[in-house]
DNA sequence: TGCAAATAATACCTATGCTTACTATTTCCC
DNA sequence: GGGAAATAGTAAGCATAGGTATTATTTGCA
């Protein structure tokens, strides 16, 4: 088997395609942002208060990668970041204002462009691919 | 629509599981590389005495990338690289000894683990699976 | 209670992955 | 034949991506 066509190659390719569509759509909407920071804006939207660790959890990442991708939100003034007083050791994230407004106009075409990523199939294809890799992606340990 | 899942989020998600399965079962026969290594190698193998763009355009990365990529390759002993004489440009690559010894070792490894990176999918599901995500990777330009 | 184990975050390291800028060389074309 | 455009590779910079180690703090248990 040609290894161009192997599973490991197609997903890393569509990955690629993926993060492209993304940057591309969104830049064309007027924002600067990575996916990567997409997911985490939008974990803390729907878990404010949570912690690094969790968000890490929640969008599948390493503490230590998440922990990059905060202080760039932070330094945009998307995110803020305070010391728990509960648990001293974590930081209680949640957006600030400018960052809820970007999340909600970001929203829309973040939910839009995911078409244009899998954007040769038809929409049953679409779906049939979506389903499949929803089952595909084993389930996070408890 | 929950972010996680989108179609992003999914597809980083399979490349996530893609890599980790790759690494594993490759440390378990006893190598140490990269998704991305053996990929360079599988090409250069494939099409020996190319030069380093057109590896980058097979495998579709960018050239800054293969060239460290390359580099490690050459650290490790396992490719060779030669400044060309019909274009002083371009380096020829090609694979040493061991290099096409340790090629050929990994081969049916990396074909067998293609089956884990879909593991919860039947047999159908995952050719169904291939052939939406064949599909679905936008052709190279020409 | 006191101390070992667990946990949150950071620091550091390696490896993609991609962009722009730069150098060296070749090709194209007037 | 000579200069502009194109091309191969490298360099530098930013952002994932994930591993190990370290620090600060909390928890759990004898």
């Amino acid at each position: 088997m040609n290894s161009l066509d192997m599973a490991g190659h197609l997903i890393r390719r569509l990955h690629q395609q993926s993060t492209q569509v993304f940057v591309q759509q969104t830049q064309a909407g007027g924002f600067d942002l990575t996916p990567v920071q997409f997911a985490a804006l939008d974990a803390i939207q729907a878990h404010p208060g949570t912690d690094q660790a969790t968000v890490a959890e929640l969008i599948a990442y390493d503490r230590a990668t998440i922990g990059g991708v905060i202080d760039r939100l932070e330094q945009k003034g998307w995110v803020r970041r305070v010391v728990s007083e509960r648990d001293r050791r974590a930081r209680e994230l949640s957006l600030s204002p400018e960052g809820a407004s970007i999340h909600a106009s970001l929203l829309p075409i973040v939910q839009a462009l995911q078409t244009d990523i899998l954007g040769p199939l038809t929409e049953a294809e679409r779906a049939t691919f979506l389903a499949l890799a929803s089952r595909a992606v084993r389930a996070s340990p408890p």
